[in-house]
RNA sequence: GGCCACGUGGCGGAGUGGUGACGCAGCGGACUGCAAAUCCGUAUACGCCGGUUCGAUUCCGGCCGUGGCCUCCA
């Protein structure tokens, strides 16, 4: 199976090529730990994954080595330890375990490597010694500068001189740079501040800029030049541009990954997602209200390049159509084959709306009796990291703020039923009622071998 | 102000130079005591104005609109 991926330097679509087949290399920036993750962040992390599971299944899952890393030195981290009083390390430890709690329950696989920033802090200097050795940064008032002009191309990844942006530039340039564009690889730390002897001469302790630890973390997991680095369109400047600067001119290499992907931005019911507006979600809120499947197959249904907008409405959906997915599904033979059509529409892209749309082809077939189909629907789900979850798990899930007595609803279905026996309509439809009005829908279904009805209920939305 | 992306039916969302995916909602039917669920069937679209073409939603130009980046927000 040849696969397509765009990629963002080339703005084209490009059949992949490993440079390695052997051992297929991608690098994901993953979160600064300082709070829980938001649904912004849970979109690159499943795109990825996906991408991840693509690769495995394509190049064998012993020949992937995927390294997404934790961010656990910033100013953001210093703050908020400050604020609770707390400090840095039980801070990274706390949010770093809920990130790891929330995307599990949408279906993402462990990366392979996931570094943290701290544990490279040696890489980091090591760089910025090439750099300043080679001539492309400088030593400046105890900070370790990038400087921007000695290399030619810079700005190629986001198609943008260096020219236009000092024109555009509207931000105070610091008076130690050479450049206005320069960037910090390496910064004096504050008092109070994680500080760590300094490269490149610099008497004072230091920390490094943002920039430079996924340089140093991609470097050394996965070697000067891999083969995919994804992350989110919003990083591309100046975070990616920065990366590959620090790269490409520590190691004296033409690319620093052959191939640069970025998922689209996330939009929450049409507005930009912020605190200010009040509709700032985290994963962990939303695994209160849906399960995470739910979330993922939402996500999904949307090309990762596009603009998301997440709705209500649309996690309702997807909750729904995994309902759904799982009742045609229980039965299914565990190893069925992974649909052509899901694979072909993955190939091409990424193209999930493409593979849902396959996915529900299926559903069509299996509605009609068909256990191929069934397992088929099951096992290319599985494939994108859906229905993973047992159908009597799945039925089992319920909103953490669910407000009824289960026992309480049990006991009305059975009068229900019990009236229906004796065929009294009214008060069979007066229960109904009640418990419609509770938020909780019934179900009937004949049970195929006895003939009796058997009631099931659901959580109205 | 500079750079970039996008604008498809009621909603979500693929795709394509020429027989209009897919899902949800709607409508009709089956099933049901009546419903719900499920199954069957079904109407509706390609922002605006030009150009290229035998033919454009698909290519080109302009306009309008939305969004992103240009201060370490994925």
């Amino acid at each position: 199976m040849s696969l397509t991926l765009y990629n963002t330097l080339t703005r084209k679509k490009e059949a992949f090529a490993p440079i390695d087949p052997g051992n297929v290399r991608m690098y994901v920036c993953g979160p600064t730990v300082y709070d829980y993750a938001h649904i912004g962040n849970a979109r690159p992390v499943i795109v990825f994954d996906l991408l991840f599971r693509l690769l495995r299944i394509t190049y064998g899952a012993e020949h992937v080595t995927y390294v997404r890393n934790i961010t656990d030195v910033d100013d953001k981290i210093n703050q908020r330890a400050a604020e609770e009083g707390v400090s840095i390390r039980d801070l990274t430890e706390r949010t770093g375990k809920q990130f790891h709690d929330d995307i599990a329950a949408l279906g993402v696989l462990a990366p392979t490597t996931e570094p943290r920033a701290t544990e490279h802090i040696d890489e980091m200097k090591v760089l910025c010694e090439a750099l300043v050795e080679k001539g492309h940064a400088y030593v400046a008032e105890g900070h370790v500068l990038f400087d921007v002009a000695s290399m030619p191309d810079y700005g190629r990844l986001s198609n943008r001189s260096i020219d236009e942006m000092e024109a555009g530039a509207r931000v105070e340039v610091a008076p130690y740079k050479k450049g206005p564009m320069d960037f910090v690889l390496w910064k004096p730390s504050k008092e109070g501040e994680p500080g760590w002897p300094s490269p490149c001469g610099v008497e004072t302790d230091g920390r490094p800029g943002w920039h430079i630890e996924c340089s140093a973390m991609a470097g050394r997991h996965l070697g000067e030049v891999f083969d995919i680095h994804g992350g989110g369109i919003d990083l591309t400047f100046p975070h990616h541009e920065n990366e590959i600067a620090q790269s490409r001119c520590a190691h004296g290499t033409d690319v620093m990954a052959r191939v640069w992907m970025h998922n689209g931005f996330l939009q929450v019911e049409g507005e930009k997602m912020s605190k200010s507006l009040g509709n700032f979600i985290t994963i962990h809120d939303l695994l209160e209200e849906w399960p995470g499947e739910a979330v993922r197959l939402a996500m999904l249904s949307t090309h990762y390049r596009q603009p998301f907008n997440w709705t209500e409405k649309g996690v309702g959906e997807a909750k729904r159509t995994l309902d759904h997915w799982q009742e045609l599904t229980k039965d299914a033979a565990p190893d069925g084959p992974v649909c052509a059509d899901v694979l072909e529409a993955l190939a091409d892209d990424l193209n999930t709306p493409k593979a849902v749309a396959a996915l529900h082809e299926l559903r069509t077939s299996a509605a009609h009796g068909s256990a191929g189909a069934a397992a088929c629907l099951r096992a290319s789900a599985n494939m994108m990291g859906l229905l993973q979850v047992s159908h009597s798990d799945w039925m089992a899930w319920r909103p953490a703020n669910l407000d009824v007595d289960e026992e309480e609803i049990d006991r009305l279905i059975t009068a229900r039923l019990d009236a229906r026996r004796d065929k009294n309509w009214a008060e069979a439809d007066r229960i109904r009622d009640e418990l419609a009005a509770k938020g909780v829908q019934l179900k009937d279904a004949k049970d195929p071998e006895t003939g009796e009805i058997v009631t099931t209920w659901e959580v109205a939305r």
